[in-house]
RNA sequence: GCGCGCUUAGCUCAGCGGUAGAGCACUGCCUUCACACGGCAGGGGUCGCAGGUUCGAACCCUGCAGCGCGCACCA
């Protein structure tokens, strides 16, 4: 028997096991494996970015399907942990772009070029991308390496390709020139979902125009963005606005710029709300999208106002794409920075008369969740995507075929699939998907290398969709890319050979879990959803677990920039993966936010030092008894060392009572698992573990391991052996790395075949809880329990009221018991007491003052001949009396309460009624000790 | 504005119809041969507020307040 170092080093350990899991293929997933007996087990890794590294969140994300994986696993399921990273479009080339410029390599991506630039991003990707897969490997998960996948390999792309060509023939992918999210930062279109909501203190400008068919008459506009007053096309009044009506096909003057007071219409608009600010909007419908839709609006009614009006208000930009403004924004404005031109233009209106007040003025602004600067919205040429498969999509998680989990983000996601947007797919950046699409441009048209979104129609006569590229002259590729989720939400099949039909394919889809943050839910889950059933014709996943958000102590969102997220590498470093894992795992609720204390991690630290100290105790008793437990059919039956090591007649009430609590152990974090409230699990080892069997059975357990019964002893050794080799395998799945450690260590793995826990515990079987068959084969008793319980609970007594008298020696205690006591159970209490000696006497008298305590097993006495406070220990009684007191009369007055007694079912009532028979006995007795007490 | 979540011991959270719980922190004692990353004992809560249902409510219902998060074209 190998012997288990005297501390535990996890880097060390950790290290190795890893390394040996891998050189073992422990986390491959076979297809052909798969079968009716065994079946498939699938879960797809949410890809992090290539540049990125490892956050709590990934641990939190990881650890969780970790645990997934590894009980999987263990139940004898043929497991695929799926894992790879994302190119992250944007993102990456944020990044990359901001190095080179930091490394004094480019000063603008133009400097490389296209090519130059995307062949410097692979290069990054090389050297980079693999650092978020070796720190998960750190953390200990189980993925199937060898199937890595990246959404910008070859085939994945070919994938992409062919999704959007499919796509474009179906008619659900066009072109247009729309009102987009616009970053001027990453110069780059973006999705509703790409933009952020931020309250603003911003400032309210109102100006006045004047009426020109009415001198004298002056509307005052309100407005947050004076700056783009050159592009106001029309002023916009609600037609039941009775302040206005009469004004409506009037005009005004536009106040900028200066060189260029345009005449503008005046015209109605039943979204105006009068209720709001003055009444009166202007309309800028190139910089505002609810603008827009007022020109649309008119254009499609074709309204009484002139065609000439009409022509008037075609959208006027005046800003250029990074955000300074143009030469249509006047002289005065033109070249200057978007911010710095609004408070210009509000002087300049201050100039001319027009400005009435600014006021101060909270509002909600969209802001680029990547760049963080503000959005603008711009009249731009995109792609779109209406969605495919929504209807199967939302029935499917509406009608609960596919579970979210906690289910009220099925809520969430239903409403999203309501409301859905056309999805705006194009990029105009480099590093991405290319979109397969080629123009052969008008020979007399427009010159090369204008970018398509300022194509006007006559600019392109052909076009071509395909995967493959057009043959002939003269065509030119589209410049954009697509987003980078239009690559993702093909995940779930792309990483797994689609379009052809694999064994892999075959037998891992559709996946079992997915474990991602309710961040994502629009941005990749409900699309995966719908490009499952759009290509595989099925769901891509039948449960969906969503975590909490990790927040710091004042709860706030980690970030980078506050400065507040821990490196988990330096928290593996100093506590181990195992104990990250755990800390993270319990303060993990279902459903809630979490909250990270560095506290829960080292909580981790110290509950696996307690693992391995309890298995060095049991190491130390190795003398006799002990044998490497296992054998086929023990495996077979899921629990070790039954018949051949365990004597049914010579378990003692602790034995029954340990292997009762594992029972219930078990059969909690199976439960728990199967719920994924991981939180609730990691409650139920610690408690079981640490309570129940380090502090209660292992102390109690001495009393035998300390004799000189060796039958006996061994008896004890084999359901330590039992307890442990069950606590082990239900531990691992959350502690990955000292399980194995500890598996091999006290040789648990001795004996089993290779693929039932020989080679590793992760492929051990999952405890299950004795039935009813096999607790009568031992002799046990549901209600065997109590015995120990008693016992116990007059431990906890006796040691109070050495406690209470300050008696921090070792004592003699003396037990007048209630009733007969095996020798056996008084060497335990005795131990469990920490006494010298135990006497044990029917007939006691104590002398006056003697402090005592009632304890289901009898009275438990503590001579203190000479030292006894008889103040100190009346003033103890009479308080607890008091508290009994208390007691009895609440339940006294319920049961003298014909109203209760006459509603309440006999269950409850025979509960009350034996509640108070054992108030009076105990307030009897208590009385009894007072008068002892004189 | 609509929707969702939260409000229980100093802190983080369990409990979701029948005698208020855990971990951390705190206090006292213990360097007893698995573990001081430990052991033992202890203090601490009118369960956000107000109504209602019930024999009985932290738990169910209604309203309110505070905090947080989504969604929403309010200039």
């Amino acid at each position: 028997m190998p012997e288990l170092d005297k501390t535990y080093t996890p880097a060390e350990v950790e290290a190795r096991w890893y390394q040996r899991w891998l050189d073992d293929k422990c986390f491959e997933a076979d297809p052909a494996r798969v079968s009716e007996k065994r079946p498939a087990y699938s879960i797809v890794i949410p890809p992090p970015n290539v540049t990125g590294i490892l956050t709590l969140g990934h641990v939190l994300n990881n650890t969780i399907q970790d645990i997934l994986a590894r009980r999987a696993r263990m139940l004898g399921k043929e497991v695929l942990w799926l894992p790879g990273t994302d190119h992250a479009g944007i993102a990456t080339q944020n990044v990359v772009e901001k190095t080179l410029k930091k490394q004094g390599v480019i000063k603008h991506r133009d400097d490389l070029g296209r090519e130059g630039l995307v062949a410097k991003i692979w290069e990054w990707k090389e050297k980079h991308g693999g650092i978020i897969i070796e720190q998960l490997k750190k953390l200990g998960a189980s993925c199937d390496w060898s199937r890595e996948r990246f959404t910008f390999d070859d085939d994945y792309n070919a994938c992409v390709m062919r999704v959007f060509v499919d796509l474009y023939k179906k008619g659900l992918i066009y072109r247009g020139k729309r009102m987009v999210n616009w970053c001027p930062s990453s110069l780059t279109a973006l999705s509703d979902e790409e933009v952020v909501m931020k309250a603003q203190n911003a400032i309210m400008y109102h100006f006045k125009v004047e009426v020109v068919e009415e001198p004298g008459t002056w509307l005052t506009i309100a407005t947050t963005r004076p700056e783009v007053i050159p592009g106001d096309t029309a002023i916009a009044v609600n037609p039941k606005d009775e302040r206005y009506a009469h004004l409506i096909g009037k005009h005004v003057r536009r106040p900028l710029p200066i060189e260029n007071q345009a005449l503008l219409p005046i015209i109605a608009d039943e979204h105006v709300d009068f209720t709001f600010g003055t009444g009166v909007l202007k309309v800028t419908p190139a910089h505002d999208k609810a603008d827009f839709e007022i020109w649309a609006r008119l254009r499609i009614l074709g309204i009484k106002t002139q065609n000439s009006e009409l022509k008037s208000m075609v959208p006027i930009d005046v800003m250029h794409p990074n955000g300074t403004l143009n030469e249509l924004a006047g002289k005065d404005l033109a070249g200057m920075e978007r911010f710095a031109a609004r408070k210009r233009a509000a002087e300049l209106l201050a100039e001319i008369g027009s400005l009435v007040k600014e006021e101060p003025y909270q509002n909600n602004l969209g802001y680029s969740e990547r760049a963080d600067v503000p959005i603008e919205s711009r009249l731009s040429e995109q792609w779109f995507l209406k969605y495919p498969s929504v209807k199967e999509s939302q029935a499917v998680v509406a009608n609960g075929e596919m579970k979210f989990h906690p289910d009220r983000w099925a809520k969430v996601y239903d409403h999203w699939m309501t409301g859905l947007q056309d999805w705006c797919i194009s990029r105009q950046v480099w590093w991405g998907h290319r979109i397969p699409v080629w123009y052969r441009r008008n020979p007399a048209g427009t010159p090369p290398g204008k970018h398509p979104s300022n194509m006007d129609d006559a600019y392109t006569v052909e076009i071509h969709c395909d995967v493959n590229p057009p043959e002939g002259e003269d065509w030119e590729q589209d410049p954009d890319v697509l987003d980078t989720w239009f690559s993702s939400w093909l995940w779930p099949f792309a990483t797994m050979g689609w379009p052809e039909k694999t064994s892999t394919l075959k037998a891992f889809y559709p996946t079992t879990d997915l474990v991602t943050g309710p961040d994502i839910i629009f941005f990749w889950v409900a699309r995966m959803i719908m490009a499952g059933f759009e290509w595989m014709g099925e769901l891509p996943f039948k449960n969906v677990y969503f975590t909490g958000i990790i927040r710091d102590k004042q709860g706030r969102k980690m970030s980078k920039s506050l400065g507040n997220s821990p490196d988990p590498l330096e928290l593996i470093a100093s506590y181990s993966a195992d104990a990250l894992r755990f800390g993270i795992m319990r303060s993990a609720p279902l459903g809630q936010d979490i909250c990270f204390d560095e506290k829960n991690v080292e909580l981790g630290r110290n509950f696996c030092t307690k693992l391995w100290n309890a298995a060095r105790f049991r190491q130390m008793q190795s003398s006799t008894g002990f044998q490497p437990v296992g054998s086929d059919e023990r495996v077979e039956n899921s629990f070790y060392g039954t018949e051949a090591e365990i004597n049914p007649a010579l378990l003692s009430s602790d034995d029954k009572w340990i292997l009762l609590r594992l029972n219930t152990a078990i059969a909690e974090v199976s439960t728990a698992l199967e719920e994924y409230r991981f939180s609730d699990a990691t409650a139920t080892l610690y408690r079981f573990f640490w309570s129940e069997y380090c502090d209660w059975y292992i102390e109690a357990s001495k009393a035998v391991l300390q004799g000189s019964d060796e039958k006996r002893k061994a008896n004890t050794l084999a359901v330590i052996d039992f307890v442990l080799g069950h606590t082990l395998r239900l531990f691992h799945p959350f502690m990955p790395f000292i399980t194995e450690e500890l598996w091999h260590g006290m040789g648990f793995n001795a004996d089993l075949p290779e693929n039932q826990g020989g080679k590793s515990i992760m492929f051990a079987p999952w405890p299950k809880p004795l039935d009813a068959d096999e607790l009568a084969h031992f002799g046990i008793l549901p209600e065997d329990e109590k015995t120990a319980n008693d016992k116990y609970e007059a431990v906890n007594l006796g040691r109070g009221l050495k406690s209470t008298f300050n008696i921090n020696k070792r004592v003699r205690f003396v037990l007048k018991p209630s009733q007969e006591l095996p020798d056996h159970e008084i060497e335990v209490l005795r131990i469990l007491l920490n006494a010298e000696p135990l006497d044990v006497d029917a007939n006691y008298v104590p002398t006056k003052g003697t402090p005592s305590a009632l304890t289901p097993l009898g009275t438990i006495f503590l001579p203190l001949d000479g030292l006894i406070d008889v103040e100190a220990e009346r003033a103890r009684v009479s308080k607890e009396i008091a508290k009994v007191e208390t007691e009895l009369e609440k339940v006294t007055a319920k049961l003298a309460d014909t109203n209760f007694t006459s509603k309440v079912p006999q269950k409850v009532l025979d509960e009350h009624q034996q509640r108070k028979t054992d108030w009076q006995e105990k307030l009897a007795k208590l009385q009894e000790m007072m008068a002892a007490l004189g």
